[in-house]
DNA sequence: TCCCGCCTTTTGGTCGGACCAATTTTCGGA
DNA sequence: TCCGAAAATTGGTCCGACCAAAAGGCGGGA
């Protein structure tokens, strides 16, 4: 096993997991207030900046209300939640996703990447064929490589189906991939320690083969089909 | 009309929205790099500690890639852009979208919804029946008031929605929507003025019927039909 | 008893200065 | 011309102090 490098977290960032955990685990509750920004700096001997920007963020991230000279309270995150904020739910979970959360990312997988998939296959220049081909070829030739390199295998993967979804004309698919890009990754990389780089390579190539066919039906039922072997796999190994 | 509160914008947030403004109109064009930190500091006269809080954040938001030690460059938005990113590029158009971008949500709307609305009429409680009758009650209630708030009933609009997204047991649907939701609440808010009031809440309830009714293809191409009486109203009008 | 206006306290937001570690640039010597 | 050490520059972090606005407390008048 490789070590990676050691991450230093800031004091900043331990703040604000130390505060992300005590939202999460139901410590603080929604509605709750926070003490106010010089209490924490008591309370945690750091200062207010850092305090500040760590609230700043844990806001942004969908966890906090903030309203000036009036104090920060726990958001209802699934109210204002967004995918940064399960992205950090996730996290906190040693990036490992509950089987709820795995189904309903392969649900939304179908949703987004079907309606591309679908759209595509039935209308689409040759220029969409050769900027997919162009994509495949990379993965070609990282698979020739030894040994083979699964992260960038990941990426190259993530790249094309989100070219899939580029070139499928809609402008707020290829955006939302990119919003679940950590969590695809994810999915690739379990994919292909499951099925062996070439198998994914291979379905891959399937897709573009069913596009230029012009089979939108055929492209959605292949992608349902490999949605459900991933699910009904994953549940094979954990018993 | 009526002047709601105004709303003080912080240093921070006028100092991104600039640079935003900046990036977005194409004065910094992608891969420029932009000044230090100290640099920026001396043009605005704004603290080092509120630049580096704002280039973090744009950072997040796709549109700025920061190396430590060598510099921020601007990213490709359209590479690493997010949802974030498109509803700050649609708030600088003035909150209107290209007709394409329209089409484009529709699609999107069709594919998350859609997929919630069919899983909601194939499985669901008592409990799922009662939560959305009770969100519908209140649409009646406001709808017997006069004169109408068309934002709230936008509000509630986009709550129902989202209600059917929440219980159709996706976890991922309804964070979806909440990163959608500027331009949701666009939607709702020129469906009502093309449409009307009544209308919008009628078509609401028919949802709900078919849910109840278990008809999970006649809910589908019910959303199809009324996205597609938008979009053709829509053009309607541009003419 | 209640309400209005003044004053103090508390609040998030901002500031400039300082330090750190790593990178980039500079420049003198081989 | 090339190399390597020193200097300058960079983003990241932290501190303690100050600001203006909101909240809360207080007292006097009705």
């Amino acid at each position: 096993m490789q070590i990676g490098v050691i991450e230093v977290p800031t004091l900043k960032e331990l703040f604000e997991h130390k505060l992300e955990e005590q939202i999460l685990s139901g410590k603080l509750k929604v509605g709750d207030s926070l003490p106010s920004e010089r209490q924490l700096q008591e309370e945690t001997r750091i200062s207010k900046t850092v305090i500040h920007a760590a609230l700043a963020e844990l806001e942004q991230k969908g966890f906090l209300e903030i309203t000036p000279r009036r104090g920060a309270v726990v958001a209802n995150y699934e109210e204002t939640g967004t995918m940064e904020t399960l992205n950090a739910l996730i996290r906190m979970n040693g990036g490992n996703m509950t089987r709820k959360q795995t189904r309903s990312f392969m649900e939304a997988r179908i949703a987004i990447e079907g309606s591309a998939l679908r759209r595509l296959a039935e209308k689409h220049s040759d220029d969409d064929i050769a900027y997919l081909e162009d994509l495949l070829a990379k993965t070609d030739a990282l698979l020739a490589e030894k040994p083979l390199d699964a992260d960038a295998l990941a990426e190259l993967l993530f790249r094309y189906h989100r070219g899939i979804c580029v070139r499928s004309g809609n402008e707020f698919f290829p955006l939302l991939l990119n919003e679940f890009r950590p969590i695809i990754m994810e999915f690739w990389l379990r994919s292909i320690s499951l099925f062996g780089a070439e198998a994914n390579v291979h379905l891959a190539k399937r897709y573009l083969d069913l596009i230029r066919a012009g089979d939108a039906e055929g492209a959605f039922r292949r992608l349902q089909r490999s949605v459900n072997e991933y699910l009904s796999c994953l549940d094979e190994q954990i018993k």
